[in-house]
DNA sequence: ACAAAAGTGTTCGATATACACCCATGA
DNA sequence: TCATGGGTGTATATCGAACACTTTTGT
């Protein structure tokens, strides 16, 4: 007999950079004197009633509320020592018993269009941070960020799952930047933009940024018929890294 | 609180297959007449004492009774009803209230080198089965296969972990035939020698087979060291698919 | 006029794919 | 001598990588 707790990676993309969802953790000693001062990705225990997905749409919900994001599983964390170091034990006294024995995290990841959300949970104090930036996380978090971010690595290669961080119309630069922002690294602008020009899903419009102080960037969209009907094609999605 | 059990993938190469080990299961009545017979992967609840990843271990170690072998956890599984099916449930009910909540299962795959081991678990019938032959499988074991054989996809194309699965020296035919096996496909011969011949971490012996009725076949082995010290050449292993 | 980002083609090397025959051995 | 799997080379198409200048807009 073990608790089960669901912990949810959110990324989301603003200003070209990736960034994620980090609650603020006070430490206090028994005096209230404040000791230390982490951050904790966002997660609950499951109830029982409920399906591992379920768990994971529900806390992201309760944050976001926002529904049918994308979502996807990628570890369990179960060591025994996971959750004791000592300011770990100092914060989860507080909860009682129900951490007094061994916590296994199924960990997930979901993909935000955009940060610019209202925080519905106001009991803790939730922000965005850019990925490559976090230090400080509470229990073995960095140890499942650093998963997360791998594995969002191979699904986006396989899968056209960038979009899902981007607003409905987006510019090539945008995307360019999301890309590069996700694997750390630079790309050639100009082999990136032939690149996707050969996807057949990514669709140019005839609109345009307005009061930008440059020449008004093209939008696309990513069309998900075209993807699907196209699928043979591309065998998957295939972005090399 | 709900129960933690460790479903472990055990996979083997003979006869240029792909295999996997499982456990029949010969589902009865109250008066003892056969219903149904089926199968199920290995698996075990974990203890309270140890991490998830000892108990793939132990699970592998009491069945074959090898260490040190290629682990890997890919998904958790966790739907309500998972083990509601009739048939399941009717099993599930000799092992008492164990059972009788939420069980939610980590899933994992391991490596064995030959597919000619002492399976030392008598008390079940445990045998191998070629992969892509397998039906039949209780509870929602056939979904946790199609995970680990996705997942292992991924990976052997990442990391030279194929070698897990083969002799210690090997016949490129051997490696041919097994990378066919996993990726349910077929490689053209020349092609697949040509690349074989730049990994400088699979290296030529002066061996040769003996005792086969057609020209002997060199021997090739497979070195982590020069693996590791070649690894900035070729990014991580990259064997396309 | 200037700052800032958008947009555009070509060359070169590396890699993937397709394809057919001779070789060494045991039976 | 025959059956079986081992082993080899070349030509073509495709893809990735490197690289610099002009355009459009707002200020």
């Amino acid at each position: 007999m073990s608790t089960i707790s669901v912990d949810c990676v959110i990324f989301g993309f603003d200003q070209n950079q990736l960034k994620v969802l980090l609650a603020e953790r006070w430490i206090k000693d028994q005096e209230g004197n404040l000791l230390d001062k982490d951050y904790t990705l966002t997660g609950y225990h499951i109830y029982q009633d409920e399906d591992l997905d379920s768990a994971a749409h529900r806390i992201v919900e309760d944050i976001t509320g926002l529904e049918g994001l994308h979502f996807e599983q990628f570890y369990s964390f179960g060591d025994l020592n996971r959750l004791q170091k000592e300011k770990d034990q100092r914060w989860l006294k507080q909860f009682g018993d129900v951490f007094s024995e061994r916590v296994i995290s199924v960990a997930y990841y979901s993909l935000l269009p955009s940060t610019k959300i209202q925080i519905l949970d106001k009991d803790r104090n939730i922000e965005w941070f850019p990925v490559y930036e976090i230090e400080n996380l509470a229990y073995d978090h960095h140890k499942i960020l650093d998963k997360a971010i791998k594995h969002l690595r191979y699904r986006l290669s396989h899968e056209p799952i960038a979009f899902d961080l981007l607003p409905k119309k987006f510019t090539i630069s945008q995307m360019y930047k999301l890309y590069e922002s996700i694997y750390n690294t630079k790309y050639d602008k100009r082999n990136f933009r032939r690149k996707v020009s050969q996807m057949k899903f990514v669709v140019p419009l005839d609109e345009y940024q307005s009061a930008v102080a440059n020449k008004p960037a093209q939008l696309y969209m990513f069309s998900r018929d075209v993807y699907e009907a196209t699928k043979k094609d591309h065998h998957g999605f295939f972005f090399n890294y």
